[in-house]
DNA sequence: ATCTATCGTCGAAGCGCTTCGACGATCCCA
DNA sequence: TGGGATCGTCGAAGCGCTTCGACGATAGAT
């Protein structure tokens, strides 16, 4: 492995005059900056990173944490880690994987040991323990999702209340009035993952809002659960002419669960699903849907991580407006 | 944040000491150690990871190269992910997280630069380009796939062709003697993707073996491809009375289709499955299943790069035997 | 009692890079 | 035509750690 010792001598200049013509920060003739990138080229030169971490304190690696719970959502996750790695790349960065699961600790290990320059958490919750551990930190960090109290941190996520806003007005304008939302299972909202509280609070305000009648259930995982479900949402909203599902796992079973008692979709019941775009399509029939956009997501999380890192001020809560896609399981309902 | 420095000062020893009592590389007398330790605890020390590798040539982090295409198999590969990353951290390993589509330039960026000690790289392709460029390498590489030609290489993976053997003993076993194999989409094929044909020189194997009649079919994936496939199949092999599906994403639809045409599982045709378990028990009816084991493959990979990582021989490759799980897709055919 | 290992610790020399201050050369404006 | 800016380059001082050789002290072998 070559150095920069030797590039220097190989292109007949000073280390530092190589290191300038690497990072460019002080002018280089172009002669000179020729003879070097070539001395480069010919040798085969890549800066040694830990090298470069000690005398620059700077590691261009940010530090990526995902749940691994191998529960929900998995896809989802996996959009994010790369739509963020792919983010990182353009921005010359590397993407360090952590596991939530490590928690606290593994946020500071890399941290005091200066391997990552920045942070971005996944699965944020309500009061997440590791929050205050990321503001003791030097290093700055970006949150997808909300806590409770954002202060002090900086956060980017769908706006799920305003998603959940846009399904009912989307079913208000066909006609609906009679609106049920399944959501997810109990242990989301047990866990404090604010993204099922946000949509659900939307929901609620804005039902109040557009004068509609509309109940709200969450639903276990499994056919089970979703049967629990449906016959709860019948039991107490007779006559519902559509639903919101806020629950990706659910998707297939309660659309099976539907078929199975002779409701179709959209003729008799409609179907707004919030959900990645595939997913919307994957199903029996193309679905209606809030797109979860998490290649967005994940892009404007290293777009704020970058920010910090250079310096740039940015607002602490950044929510990305919904887009609803209208497809085949919505219509108007029937008289 | 403290240095080595600071620790020998707190602890009234040189900075050497410190390093050895972190190392554990020359033997230090009980006292020394614990007055270290307890100054190492006083002040959050935490040693510079850029410098340790500088000075050592060590980063104690792995490269794990993964597949961005959001096709098939998302969960599966990110549960090789999180498998990788539990197992490195055991290990005293961090994960620094690339995409298959950097291709070649990204390995060698990492690599060349020390940012890791070792590579583990999914989705290998038969003729994968980047099989070259690691052997060029200095770090040891470990494949999560099968090349056409591993010479050189360290592979670990599922036996395949064990695996479809495994299918078809089974079925045998119940007594079924027409057996049709649902392989994966024509452009895995295409790709080059070894398990695919693996999997397929195993079925045909074992098929001659055990006197079946058997045929095989690549399936689109969607519900047309699905539809297909069953046709064409019941066209070649009319009573088939077995399907081995080697294809998570047809699975769903297929099982839709054999119950739209009035074919009950396992009354009228029974059905095993390739796929990880969570697949297979989330299915409408649990699915006797091969296992892809994920989690183990991804230990094992991980446990195969530090045995090359301190000199120790290992096999060039390894394949891991596959477990059948009976459920209640699969049953002795009616005569 | 002498010689040789071994133990426990220290000092110093790097590992390969960045960055600061310095310095001659060039340029522009008065 | 001289004075200060600016340009282009160099040298040297670290960044924080590991590791090698050295050395006194202790222990074991002869």
């Amino acid at each position: 492995m070559p150095t920069i010792n030797d590039v220097a001598r190989a292109a007949g200049v000073s280390p530092s005059t190589v290191s300038y013509v690497l990072s460019g920060r002080r002018p280089i003739s172009a002669q000179t900056r020729a003879r070097v990138q070539a001395a480069i080229a010919e040798l085969g030169f890549h800066p040694h990173a830990g090298a470069r971490a000690l005398a620059s304190s700077k590691t261009n690696v940010l530090a990526l944490v995902v749940p691994l719970r191998v529960d929900v959502n998995v896809p989802v996750i996996m959009q994010f880690a790369t739509a963020v790695v792919t983010a990182a790349r353009t921005h010359n960065h590397d993407v360090l994987l952590l596991t939530k699961d490590e928690g606290t600790s593994g946020l500071e290990r890399v941290a005091h040991s200066t391997m990552v320059d920045a942070l971005i958490v996944m699965d944020v919750e309500k009061d997440d323990v590791r929050i205050p551990a990321l503001r003791r930190l030097k290093q700055p960090s970006v949150l997808i999702g909300l806590p409770a109290d954002p202060a002090g941190t900086i956060c980017v996520d769908l706006d799920f209340a305003a998603a959940a806003a846009e399904t009912l007005r989307h079913l208000a304008w066909h006609g609906h009035r009679r609106i049920a939302l399944v959501g997810p299972s109990p242990s989301v909202y047990r866990r404090g993952t604010s993204y099922a509280e946000r949509f659900l609070a939307g929901f609620t305000e804005a039902s109040a809002e557009l004068g509609l009648e509309t109940m709200t259930h969450p639903c276990e995982p499994g056919r089970p659960g979703v049967r629990d479900c449906l016959t709860d949402i019948d039991a107490e909203l007779p006559g519902v002419t559509a639903l919101v599902v806020h629950n990706e796992e659910a998707l297939r079973p309660l659309l099976d669960q539907l078929r199975a008692t002779g409701r179709r979709v959209p003729e008799d019941i409609s179907v707004v699903a919030v959900c990645p775009r595939d997913v919307a399509l994957s199903m029996p029939i193309p679905l209606t849907s809030v797109d979860i956009p998490s290649h967005d997501v994940g892009g404007l999380a290293v777009e704020t991580v970058m920010k910090l890192l250079d310096g740039r001020h940015t607002e602490s809560v950044r929510l990305l407006p919904p887009t609803l896609v209208e497809r085949d399981s919505c219509t108007t309902p029937k008289p």
